[in-house]
DNA sequence: TAAGGTGTACGACATGAATCAAACAGATCC
DNA sequence: GGATCTGTTTGATTCATGTCGTACACCTTA
């Protein structure tokens, strides 16, 4: 639970969900992603990703190949799937201050 | 978004959402909250729930009073409060290994 | 076999986040 | 006023994690 909330909090991983989902049901090779990260990092990504659970690889030749576990995360996580995949606006919440917050009669 | 996800996965964090979602629909003062950290570290995880648009607090004497955004959290990210609040087995995925994962074939 | 392509493993580094301790500010109460 | 309670702020520390570079392993193709 919390290893799969940590591993979707963040942006690089976060893009690489929504690629899969937008290839599905096509599989993807780790080298096909389109984002400003070496090899390496990205392999790295692909590693916490899997361990949350999150996605299968298999092997094809030399490639390695991608595969959300869509049925697993949404029996799983109900919704999290969608509003992940979802391009939220990613600046909504307004509240960053506290002092001048008081609903108590308001109740706004 | 990525501010809502980074938000919910901290452990601290999780615990004082569940807590409050608890105790709804009363609010709870900063410092009726059960957990292993000093209070300015809570303070700074109320900060960032407050930040991300998760919780509302206003003041009541000399307390502070949180009160969950639960609208606003299941209008902009449906399913994810229940989600966090439903106390999952922390720890299901097993597929931790990656070389013996093929699934090309058994489509399993 | 040799060469090229694909992805991983490992070490190093930098940055960010969580935590604490101590000091501070406001409100309440005696 | 003085003491106490509640929560914030600040600075320092520690720790996790994202990133890179390099080297390596595996597969494929010529």
């Amino acid at each position: 639970m919390l290893t799969v909330l940590q591993a979707v909090a963040d942006p690089v991983r976060l893009s690489l969900l929504r690629q899969l989902a937008a290839a599905e049901p096509a599989e993807l090779a780790c080298g096909t992603f389109d984002l400003p990260i070496r090899k390496s990092g990205l392999s790295h990504h692909f590693t916490v990703l899997r361990q949350a659970g999150l996605l299968l690889q298999h092997d094809d030749g030399s490639r390695r190949l991608n595969r959300l576990r869509r049925a697993e995360f949404d029996e799983q996580f109900p919704g999290l799937l969608d509003l992940v995949l979802a391009d939220r606006p990613l600046t909504e919440p307004p509240a960053d201050e506290l002092p001048p917050v008081d609903a108590s009669v308001t109740g706004t």
